[in-house]
DNA sequence: TTGTACGCGTTATCAA
DNA sequence: TTGATAACGCGTACAA
């Protein structure tokens, strides 16, 4: 017998499994005396409760699945990191499981969370959430997405969490054309995501707003890493006339950029003023510190796990939750040159 | 009724659950043409079996539990990617726990993955460890450590992966002593730490192969993050003969030793090298990149899960697993001025 | 206030 | 090759 079980508490306290139960959950259908004395009995048996029989006899697993594109994301990371907190804390434990998202093992991955029946899914950047969104709402179970990609189909099942990108970015260009930028690039994503969607309307609407032209030629493309960063900015150098300021999709982006100006040795700011999105903790660590928004990463974790929780017990909550960006002005931005 | 049973499809097959069930599992017990018969109709009604029944019954949860330290640390992300893929691909999944390298929570979530019955618990850079070790051991699940910091306490019932620091740090020695740098110094992390101890180790290791003089002010400390490295760096500047090259700890403690001397305007390399240690991702995309030892992140957590299946199924392996690091050269590190 | 009896959805052990 | 029946460890009506 290596694990013990109410039972064998009952038998030793010569009582009941049920009371030993209801002592345990603290019950006030029990006398507090005997109650108190089948406790410390089960302490000093070393019980654990069975989390595996309990799922079984209440159907509910306190339990909740979180499918990550990549948690060596570092964005995704911190995400995740607020969620596993909030849920901690309210006595959840989480499934983590990587999708790389790679569209087959998404779908292998919501069985397998359907089949440990978690209690909720959260979903952070999903890129091809079209894809499996019906499949995870024919499970029943509340849905949450973290800057969700596709947010366009709507669905009464999915709640969604994410940063007004619009909003931001539109922050970003005041900034950059109040130092004095009028040639200022944009170093976007792949085309089709939300988030590079939303943050190149606020690109645009910024240049509206100062009445200065949208020049395509200033616009390329990233892939969202490093090494796309790298080669768009060299493409933005090969103009004939370059920008005097890049406002970068990502931070990861940004990062490659920062890599070729340095390699040419172009001087950030002096010669061209640089800024990203996310503000990862590497942000605040490169030479020049990066300007670049915030984003309340853990805590788009938590409130994404929050509405979880309200989900799960029944009270609805609100549909779709944006949150605000913050510019966080550093070093890598400073008026043009001449 | 929601959730679809065997015993809906044995209704609805005109067999007995147990049919359904030695059918859904390919026992050769049944008759092929039922059998197959049998599992048309459990994918016509969508069913999907209960891991939550399956464990009970068969006291095994195809699940493992991992407590890490922070997943918001890019090393540890890498690691827990490399268990989560190879957990995934044998059937496990995931439970992810944060400790914040706090005692009191990582005995809850030690106690919580107890209740879950997990099959294992891998922990990752625990620095802790010695405290709740024995806890653990009474579980009776196997354990496997990742750059446990307290390796000291022999317990047959813990196994580890762990990189040769030793060795990796005396390649790190041999790197700058071959460029001609006579002033090395140490940034290291806080006292106590085992991964400290052994790279600092090699640092003297490496001093004494080539007859150089230990120099007790060129060895500072930092907290393994930026702005420990910051200070550290501060500090050896403000030396009468400030270093030629410095040995950082990690990469962390790098990146806030490249801050300071971009701060003070002193070229990388060529007035003082910098190397790292554990090739984060950042460290390809830092100006100038940085030169460190390259750890095998993502297989250490690969090969922590594979340990963890052969101890779950009985099979013994080997306890103590040391990996390689990797000498990685680019641009932080050049021979002294002068 | 406590005990009896049953159910949760599977697998396992028999016997048929 | 199949079917009864029990078992896993807990919660919960219902009865006492």
């Amino acid at each position: 017998m290596q694990q013990v079980s109410i039972k064998d508490i009952a038998r030793a306290a010569n009582v009941s499994h049920p009371t030993v139960s209801r002592a345990l959950s603290h019950s006030p259908l029990v006398k507090g005396e005997t109650a108190e004395r089948i406790r410390q009995i089960a302490v000093s048996m070393g019980y654990r409760p069975s989390a595996i029989a309990r799922s079984l006899a209440t159907k509910k697993t306190k339990t909740i699945g979180v499918v990550v594109t990549s948690i060596a994301d570092p964005f995704i990371a911190d995400v995740v990191s607020g969620i596993e907190e909030t849920a901690n804390d309210h006595g959840y434990s989480v499934f983590l499981a990587n999708s790389n998202a790679n569209p087959d093992r998404e779908v292998k991955v919501v069985h397998s969370f359907h089949e440990r029946r978690v209690d909720g899914i959260i979903v952070t950047a999903s890129r091809v959430g079209a894809l499996y969104v019906p499949l995870l709402s024919q499970l029943k179970v509340p849905i949450v997405l973290i800057n969700n990609q596709h947010p366009d189909e709507p669905d009464q099942f999915i709640y969604s969490v994410m940063i007004d990108n619009l909003k931001a970015s539109t922050q970003v260009m005041e900034h950059l054309i109040g130092l004095g930028h009028r040639r200022i690039a944009y170093i976007g994503d792949q085309a089709g995501f939300q988030s590079d969607t939303e943050r190149f309307a606020g690109y645009r609407q910024g240049l509206a707003f100062a009445d200065y032209p949208f020049l395509p030629e200033l616009v390329v493309h990233g892939d969202g890493k490093p090494e796309g960063g790298r080669q768009a900015m060299e493409r933005l150098l090969a103009l004939p006339m370059p920008p005097t300021a890049v406002f970068c999709y990502n931070d990861m982006s940004a990062l490659g950029a920062l890599r070729t100006l340095y390699g040419h040795g172009i001087n950030v700011p002096d010669d061209i003023s640089i800024v990203g999105f996310d503000d990862l903790s590497i942000a605040s660590f490169t030479s020049p510190l990066l300007t670049t928004v915030g984003q309340p990463k853990q805590q788009m974790g938590r409130m994404a796990m929050e509405t979880m929780l309200k989900l799960i017990s029944g009270v609805d909550s609100k549909a779709n939750i944006k949150v605000e960006g913050e510019l966080i002005i550093r070093e890598s931005t400073a008026p043009p040159k001449s």
